[in-house]
DNA sequence: CGCACATTTGAGGTCCGTCAAGGGTAGTGG
DNA sequence: CCACTACCCTTGACGGACCTCAAATGTGCG
């Protein structure tokens, strides 16, 4: 454990600071203590485009953004414990189990993508939205009241839409009773059964074997 | 290199059968020699959806398909190389480059996943399915003449379209010359570059550095 | 031929993107 | 305190892209 403690280094970053990412010396696996973290790809026409959020106790693997060009930056004062490549690799000889959880946390990775991949699918505008918010919400840690760390038009990138209908569905959610937003930030979900069955996703039931 | 053959098994699958995915035995990586598999995960009804398509040359990681009960099955006559996770761990305990290889098999599929979510995101039916039919021709090796192994119901599902928008785009595609459909799943790729330039992507340039 | 099945084509409706015009709030300077 | 600006969010009208429904056209098989 103490091993654990001087192979792991803490980072604070400030509001809009970038979390480098130099392919050689980046770092293998990052946990995020607090704060966000969002993460961009450059979009077809060459500019950024807002690609994913981290939220705090959320981890980074080595392959997560930084493929394509993507950068990360941080949103709000945010914590970021990490580890080097040849820091992991030392680690992982002496505690074997660290390989399996490596492995874990692609496959949370994975299944994340997983999740983007059927909700730009075939999801309604409305679908989409709700998704979005019952996702951030439940990775959040389901506080009374949730903050939204990007604007309008962001989410609309996240989701395939523009801000126009971003903005109508989540008044339209307001509307409905299913959120309350004191400030365009600041969401409240009143309602989160209501909100999950907003989502489209069926109330994960057991699958029929055939 | 003896100690590989005898670590990794050779089955073969018919058209149809289904690639069996216990989790506790599942095959920890796998190598498709011949044929196609395709993966299906549960829709939101309960029903099955088209999720990916796998290519004779391509690898199955470990956590590919099978986290949300998705199903693997074959199309055509299919030959797969594969090894069991405890027969990868032996190996890879004796050749530590193995481990690089598996990390570098888990970004493919994150990159893939990656592909997946900017073709769904944005992108008008006309380049969702010229970015389906270029990327299926570069991954079989660029034929003369490609053989679609699926319907258009299902290159709908994988595209988030309908079965008639995809037939639409397709005779479109064919009626500017792009490509020839001699039967409705063979397809010749007349122009590789108007195809190419019909996907909506950026044609990789140079990522300016701020 | 008759049937089953996949693809193609057409007509109409709807959802969402586009364009445009307000509103709300914070920050700045008088 | 009050302009005044800048920025984001909201709301509306309109058009187009794609879905839905329906019919026609292959294509393989008994």
């Amino acid at each position: 454990m103490r091993r654990v403690e001087a192979t792991f280094l803490e980072d604070i970053y400030g509001d809009g600071d970038a979390v480098p990412r130099d392919p050689s010396d980046a770092p293998f696996v990052a946990l995020l203590l607090e704060g966000t973290l969002r993460e961009d790809v450059p979009g077809p026409q060459g500019g950024a485009q807002l690609f994913a959020l981290t939220f705090a106790g959320e981890t980074l693997s080595p392959l997560s953004p930084r493929r394509s060009g993507g950068t990360l930056t941080a949103i709000d004062q945010s914590r970021l414990l990490t580890c080097d490549r040849i820091g992991f690799d030392r680690l992982a000889g002496a505690i074997p189990r660290l390989r399996v959880n490596l492995l874990g946390l692609l496959q949370d990775q994975l299944a994340e993508a997983h999740c983007w991949q059927t909700l730009l699918g075939r999801k309604t505008a409305m679908e989409r939205v709700a998704s979005m918010l019952a996702w951030f919400h439940a990775r959040q840690g389901r506080p009374e009241e949730m903050y939204l760390p990007v604007g309008r038009a962001e989410l609309g990138q996240m989701t395939g839409l523009t801000l126009e209908t971003v903005s109508r569905q989540m008044r339209a959610l307001e509307r409905q009773g299913v959120i309350a937003l004191s400030l365009p930030t600041r969401v409240r979900v009143l309602d989160e059964t209501g909100l999950k069955h907003l989502t489209g996703d069926a109330p994960l039931r057991r699958p029929l074997h055939s």
